[in-house]
DNA sequence: GGACTAGACTAACGCCCGTTAGTTAAGTGT
DNA sequence: ACACTTAACTAACGGGCGTTAGTCTAGTCC
């Protein structure tokens, strides 16, 4: 008799990874009680401690897991392309992974960028070494292309910063059924981004 | 026999207000309390109440003032231009304007930028529409450009946002002791800002 | 100098928080 | 059949929360 697909990660722990996530986007960490959470799944408060040790061991988990999402769609739109791509090439698709993710995933996407303070102190730390290893990723390819010509920029650090924030800052207006889709989204935000890189020093 | 300067509004008051902005901005106003704000003024929690009504007007209180002044700002960039200043004019003051307030006043920018969701209804409904206000000022001077032939622009709905929020983004890195000064930023961004509008459509 | 006011205080209320202890019922493996 | 494990439950603890009531004291106005 063919054995049953075993359950890998138990369903409930990722019921309330589910419901944590929303609430803890939509409503902030702090003003969001275990008891909150547990009624989301249809349970009580004391069961949650059957799968997480505390509410921070939630935020934590929750966080990781974004922000490898984030680095692993931002390596699989990198992978995508002709290992010699040129930085232009490279730019749009950091930036369209990034505005993607950033549509799509919103809720990941708030909580990276609105409740990492939450976090306790050891894993804040890391929490930003990781943001850090992000931005520098994105940094890595402006410099390239600072070297060879292609871009010009007055400050490659401004310049990163300012492509990154204006793509996150879509998590907090995009709508599915909003006016524009989210190829479009990113298609418009490529267009910006290689402005900001392009643009004559005046 | 001289009178001495009267007192318009309470002093303690105005403590109240700064010690809640700064751990509000920090912390957020769920982690804050009314004892925390109260220990860095040297009084006890009750006293707050001598000033204000509630944890929720001080909130209040101080995002009202924060989008007030954030308008002042504006309007006062705006108002030092020649009346007929060209868009690309305008632009660059709006931008430069809204930089330099995310940088000078990072407690209020973060305040109106991660805290609205705390407000009461009512008073979130008036802070999303002076919020809606202020960015339609910016498509304002957008359209304005691009009916003019000035900018072109494939979207002024996303180039008035993304413009925004790498603006915005400013309240989060800077530092009065960094690398660049607050002029040196603020020029930057309008760059970028003027880069956005004027790239070619591809 | 006596009435009044402003603004601090102490004490406490009722509630909700994250978390723990102990119990129970439903599978699962041999 | 029986031991074992998993994961739900009820009950409760200790503590902190926003807020209120009532008191005291120092200064102000006629």
């Amino acid at each position: 008799m063919p054995q049953a697909v075993s359950k890998v990660r138990s369903a409930t722990a990722d019921e309330i990874r589910q419901a944590a996530l929303e609430q803890f986007a939509q409503s902030g960490y702090e003003a969001t009680t275990m008891r909150d959470i547990a009624a989301s799944v249809g349970i009580k408060a004391a069961s949650l401690y059957n799968h997480f040790d505390s509410k921070e061991e939630i935020l934590w988990d929750l966080t990781r897991s974004a922000m490898r999402d984030l680095d692993a769609n931002r390596d699989d739109a990198l992978a995508r392309l002709a290992p010699a791509a040129v930085p232009r090439v490279k730019l749009a698709a950091f930036v369209s992974a990034h505005v993607d993710f950033h549509a799509e995933r919103r809720h990941q996407a708030v909580l990276v960028n609105s409740q990492l303070g939450s976090l306790s102190q050891a894993h804040h730390r890391k929490a930003v070494a990781l943001r850090d290893a992000y931005e520098n990723s994105l940094r890595t390819i402006i410099d390239a292309g600072v070297a060879s010509g292609e871009f010009t920029v007055s400050d490659v650090q401004v310049a990163t910063l300012a492509i990154l924030q204006m793509g996150t800052g879509v998590s907090f207006w995009f709508r599915p059924d909003g006016r524009l889709r989210i190829d479009q989204v990113c298609a418009e935000y490529v267009k910006l981004a290689l402005a900001i890189v392009r643009h004559e020093i005046q």
